[in-house]
RNA sequence: GGCUAAGUGGCAGAGUGGUAAUGCAGCGGCCUGCAAAGCCGUCAACGCCGGUUCGAUUCCGACCUUAGCCUCCA
């Protein structure tokens, strides 16, 4: 199997090839935790996770690091407004991320490391860019010089000249060019700050994530994949890749990926427009499963569009393959070769999805393909295995619903339909749907009831 | 204004240099007391205009439209 990924750095698909042979390292960018998180996060998850499932069926090691950004204006700006502690913010909705994600059915990435547990590390990547000539300090700023990097632009395809057009805001005024971006910035005293070469201050937003790659990996090593949200794109690694190339020869990343946003009726999810999603309050009325589902139904590099549809399009398909999945089946074998291969062409999930669709025609009378399909399922992250076992209802339960079709039966039987279709009625609220079919009345519970 | 992507049936969404998966919805049928589910069948699409080609939806160019980015953002 080759994985095939497109990569935005060079706008083709390109094959896969970690620098040193049987392993490969992924960097994501991670959340910055001071709210709960969106599905626009959730996607941003779930499309490397997918990615991160395929690397480890082929390579013997694979580092998966994904951060947490704990140090941010946006964070201090929460922290006022709710009245709590910074620490008791950043440590709450870290939780609340995790926890999220696993739900979802993510694997948790082999590092998650935290900005303020990087800090002397940023410093010091700081300070190696300064002496390479990269960067300037101003007012007890650290900024980076765009001017020194001649490769600035590539990534996102801007030329330099154009950027200067664009820009909208003021100037500020300790910049060299409106393009520099800060890499350390001071901090006042009832700001979270870190003692420095350069006064008491924080890092800026770029830097945290080269520091961090650097940190694990070294900082003479090339990343393999970097991967991230479409917005992401300019100038956040536009600017990883200006500052990790000053550090050191080697180059700072071969492969990139960035996966579509999310839209909300055609539009980006935003707090003014009032139409963010998050994931606590999808999880109040659907199951985890389709969620994923729901936002695996799009390419990853298409944009989303979330409509009323989506997740009823999502649970169709869920509902299928729970409604074919043979119960018996309990097979360690791995056969999921076939799944593998679909994903491995650049994570192309909707064709996974056409795949799975076909197999529940065969998986109802074949247990192989029963067994085909839930280990499928399971590659995906999907886990019906499980679903199944917590899905059988108590005995108290059963023999109540047993009882009352016993009971329906008999008026059907007799031809008091009115009197069956009430009782039918009484079942349905409780989440019990009948099939009536060939003289036997089969039932089974809805799994979110 | 610039950059990046995208425009496929009613909706969602793959794919391909020789006219196009799949899901939902629709329609017809089987089944059912009626449903539900399932099964079988069926209708229906490649933004627009040029170019390359024996042939393009697929490649190239222009145009139109949409989204994202250019400011915090997954």
């Amino acid at each position: 199997m080759t994985i095939k990924l497109y990569n935005t750095l060079t706008r083709k698909k390109e094959v896969i090839k970690p620098i040193s042979g049987d392993s490969v390292s992924m960097y994501v960018c991670g959340p910055t935790v001071y709210g709960h998180p969106h599905i626009g996060n959730a996607r941003a998850a779930i499309v490397p996770d997918i990615l991160y499932r395929l690397l480890r069926s082929k390579y013997g090691s694979v580092k998966y690091i994904r951060n947490i950004t704990d140090v941010d204006d946006k964070i201090i700006k929460a922290s006022k407004e709710e009245g709590i502690s910074i620490d008791k913010i950043t440590s709450k909705y870290t939780k609340v991320y995790n926890d999220n994600m696993a739900d979802l059915g993510n694997l948790k990435p082999t590092h998650e490391p935290k900005v303020t547990d990087t800090i002397s590390k940023i410093i010091s990547t700081i300070e190696k860019i300064i002496k390479n000539g990269n960067a300037y300090v101003i007012d007890s700023h650290v900024l980076f010089d765009t001017d020194s990097f001649n490769n600035y632009g590539d990534l996102s395809g801007k030329k330099l000249e154009e950027m200067l057009d664009g820009v909208r805001i003021d100037n500020a005024a300790y910049k060299k060019s409106s393009r520099d971006f800060i890499l350390w910035k001071p901090s006042e005293d009832n700001t979270p700050g870190w003692e420095s070469p350069w006064g008491k201050g924080r890092p800026g937003w770029h830097i945290e994530c080269t520091s961090m790659i650097k940190d694990i990996l070294g900082d003479d090593t090339t990343l393999d994949i970097h991967g991230g949200g479409n917005d992401l794109i300019f100038p956040h690694h536009e600017n990883e890749i200006a500052q990790g190339s000053c550090i050191s020869r080697e180059k700072y990343c071969n492969h990139w990926f960035h996966n579509g946003i999310v839209l909300v009726d055609k539009r980006k999810m935003s707090k003014s427009l009032g139409n963010v999603i998050l994931l606590n309050q999808l999880f109040k009325n659907n199951d985890k499963a389709t969620i994923r589902v729901a936002l695996l139904s799009a390419h990853y590099r298409q944009p989303l569009n979330w409509t009323s549809r989506t997740l009823d399009n999502a649970l169709n398909l869920v509902n299928k393959i729970r409604g074919s999945i043979n119960p018996e089946i309990n097979s360690d074998e791995q056969v999921q070769t076939e799944i593998k291969e679909i994903l491995s062409d650049d994570i192309n999930t909707p064709l996974a999805f056409k795949y799975l669709s076909d197999l529940t025609k065969s998986a109802k009378k074949n247990v192989k393909d029963s067994a085909i399909l839930l280990q499928s399922c399971s590659f995906l992250g999907l886990d019906f295995q499980t679903q199944l076992k917590r899905m059988e209802p108590s005995k108290l339960l059963t023999v109540k619903i047993e009882n009352l079709i016993q009971k329906r039966n008999e008026l059907r039987n007799t031809g008091r339909y009115e009197e069956a279709d009430a009782i039918r009625k009484e079942l349905i609220a409780i989440g019990v749907t009948l099939k009536d079919n060939n003289g036997q009345t089969e039932w089974e519970l809805d799994p979110n009831s």
